[in-house]
DNA sequence: TTAGTGACAGGCA
DNA sequence: CTGCCTGCCACTA
């Protein structure tokens, strides 16, 4: 049970994260899995937004892969994502990538960010 | 119980 | 810079 715990709490840290995640700003599963304290979680935590996000009320539009681009595919959820993110202010270009450079969300810097705004 | 799958990531050609 | 291959983990048939 201590090991199912552990599953919760990891659960449980990313859909705090993802809660965080500023409006107009982006995240990949990745640096969300390694934030809630599981490197090699990245699956799970689509897993996890697939299954709950709406139950949570989430952000799950503002997390993308690595590679900054939309894991959905076309017809399956892409283009409502695409809407989504660029209601936000958040430009993809021609290749439906996103520039981590730009909108790319660092928990580490929250207080930079909040600073500026 | 084993095999297959996926809203991923990183390394390599 | 782009595309392919392999590694990881939880869930489903």
């Amino acid at each position: 049970m201590e090991l199912k715990n552990n599953m919760q709490n990891f659960t449980k840290a990313v859909i705090e994260t993802i809660s965080r995640i500023p409006r107009g700003k982006v995240i990949s599963y990745g640096r969300i899995a390694l934030i809630a304290g599981n490197p090699f979680g990245a699956r799970q935590v689509s897993r996890i937004l697939h299954a709950m996000s709406q139950k949570h009320n989430l952000p799950w539009h503002r997390v993308i892969n690595s590679k900054g681009m939309i894991s959905l595919p076309t017809g399956g959820g892409y283009e409502g994502q695409r809407r989504l993110l660029e209601e936000e202010g958040i430009a993809l270009d021609e290749k439906g990538r996103i520039d981590f450079e730009i909108f790319g969300w660092d928990p580490g810097k929250i207080a930079l960010y909040h600073s500026i705004t």
